[in-house]
DNA sequence: GCTTAAAATGAAAACGGTTACATATTAATT
DNA sequence: AATTAATATGTAACCGTTTTCATTTTAAGC
């Protein structure tokens, strides 16, 4: 493998001036940046990527902790990550950690090991031993989509009450009361917020909160199933039922059909994220829209700057949401 | 930042010691490797694993590119290699190419400028020009899923062929002869495959194969949507649709089921892949089940017995699928 | 054409580890 | 106790770049 020596010697120039003539064309003479390129076409040389990153100290490489790459809204984050990372020059190490906590430390290292400049996390908790934090106490770090905010690190996140809010004013809207809610795990910040945006419509429709008509769940298909089954049980059954996520929704409709109940002439199903699958199921799934790309887009920008000590203070982002309004949800069939 | 000289001098040892008792511990005396883990966690050492994969040469990464992670078998897939690298040493980086060409290079490069060691490619094709080969004119690489094989590169595959037939047999058994498919994009060797064992089938069963019932798609859900509306519409109605993957499938039942068609009464619907949502579907969906997880903890294993050395002949692993009957389909409604 | 500033280039020292080789220490053998 | 082998440790070269600093070349100003 041609290295850097080979290219100096081809061109008949030192390796400090192939340096510069890769990094800052512009510091060098057009008469001997040509004789340099054709050096490095005529030996074929490749720059060892590592032995820059190592020198130069900055890897260019982004870690993302994503609970999970089989959520399909992730998948979509990921993408706009992508996007922005490869405009900036920086390439995404994707950790697909399971929840599992070693394999979240494992890939965190990399930036106390230098093999990644920083780190964004999708779901927020507190993973971070001390062998992992750097020297200043604090790791190049951004929060999206599942924030805990401390105020130590730049969060990009959903009004996740507010749009739990919306939705629960959309199903009272539609002459709801008894309206059911199919949470996420209770550690996640996203169950506690949408749950209080839940309570926030019920407390100003002056509808009583009761706590018999909360479920729990996980955000999957099968833990949506389960809870629909029992809904589709209870005596005094609720006319609607909130779901924490699309996974959620769609899981409960399903059981919801096989207990012969029709959505939603029988009773109204909601959703959150609106996920590809929603559009396709049957049928359609009303649900919250989140600009996932753009989560994703906007996380990398900021962990960048934050690299780039363009940011003092931790911002705070709020991306916007949007009430899809689809086949699932309808008048209350008092 | 503290490096191995100062874990040297706090140890009063010299920096091959600190080396070796790190690397290989066994090879220092436990008196000196008590001495040198203590000034390990005095000085709060933590390597450069960019200096030591840059000496080293070797990087322990290895690259994935995956056509799209939104992908909830690809996601499957994903998490396998993310355990068996584990196991191995081993850390992945996803490469989200969403078949852009320009992407893939952009990841497949980190091998020939030793970013990473190997390669695995879930969409077998060939994005390699020559600027992204290395000396012995083979990179290290693996395929699976997809492959194309041409006999260089280990491949991990599915006999999609034997599939395809046997979900054939099984539409042919309840009586269909008039079965649609509706294909992935046919550059996809998968489509061929398919294809093929879906005439195999027919043939088999003395069915003519006829060119008219076969619609176009490309794995995704409105692709199957679009379809199913077209089939719908048909005078003639095929009275089975073998989809060639799961999410084509839901998009044709959503279809059918706009059209006021039955499935599995008026239409039988079959997929491929089991991906976890086909469970959740109403009727749950008719399709193929493949070891997602296995097949990239083999494509790992594969890789990694490749770059040691281990392999001479590039191997090719078939692995089982499994026909997963649900009320998709049923008999044929004459 | 001479002086001076600016631009281009080269020599060599890093960066933080690993490792071959030399040397010192310990253990084993007689 | 002397000799030898085995084990432990140290010295220093090296991996392929970048980058500082010194030096040379070119351009500018008068």
């Amino acid at each position: 493998m041609a290295n850097i020596r080979d290219v100096a010697d081809s061109a008949g120039v030192s390796v400090a001036t192939v340096s510069r003539t890769l990094q800052q064309p512009e510091r060098v003479s057009p008469k001997t940046r040509n004789k340099v390129m054709a050096a490095v076409q005529a030996v074929g040389y490749k720059p060892n990527l590592m032995a820059v990153k190592f020198r130069s100290g900055k890897t260019h490489n982004l870690v993302v902790l994503v609970p999970t790459v089989a959520n399909v809204f992730f998948a979509r984050v990921i993408s706009g990550m992508q996007e922005a990372a490869a405009e900036l020059g920086y390439s995404i190490l994707l950790a697909n950690t399971l929840g599992n906590s070693e394999i979240e430390s494992h890939y965190a290292k990399m930036v106390s090991t230098s093999q990644a400049d920083g780190l964004i996390q999708l779901r927020a908790h507190n993973p971070f031993d001390a062998t992992m934090i750097n020297d200043n106490g604090l790791l190049p770090m951004v929060n999206a989509c599942e924030v805990i905010d401390d105020g130590q690190y730049p969060v990009v996140s959903l009004d996740n009450r507010a749009a739990a809010k919306a939705m629960t004013e959309h199903l009272i809207s539609l002459g709801h009361s008894r309206i059911a809610m199919i949470k996420g795990p209770n550690s996640s910040p996203l169950t506690q917020d949408r749950l209080a945006g839940y309570k926030d419509a019920l407390t100003q429709a002056g509808i009583s909160f009761d706590e018999n008509l909360l479920f729990p769940g996980d955000f999957t298909l099968q833990a949506g199933y389960n809870a629909g089954e029992t809904i589709a049980r209870l005596k005094d059954r609720p006319t609607a039922v909130f779901c924490e996520n699309d996974e959620t929704a769609i899981g409960a409709m399903q059981a919801f059909k096989q207990a012969n109940l029709h959505v939603p002439n029988d009773i109204s199903v909601a959703g959150f994220d609106d996920i590809a699958f929603s559009a396709f199921v049957d049928p359609p799934l009303t649900t919250i829209a989140q600009p996932a790309e753009e989560f994703g887009r906007t996380a990398v920008t900021l962990l960048v700057d934050l690299l780039n000590g363009k940011i003092r203070k931790a911002p705070k982002v709020i991306m916007p949401f949007e009430l899809i309004v689809r086949g699932s949800t309808g008048k209350a069939s008092s």
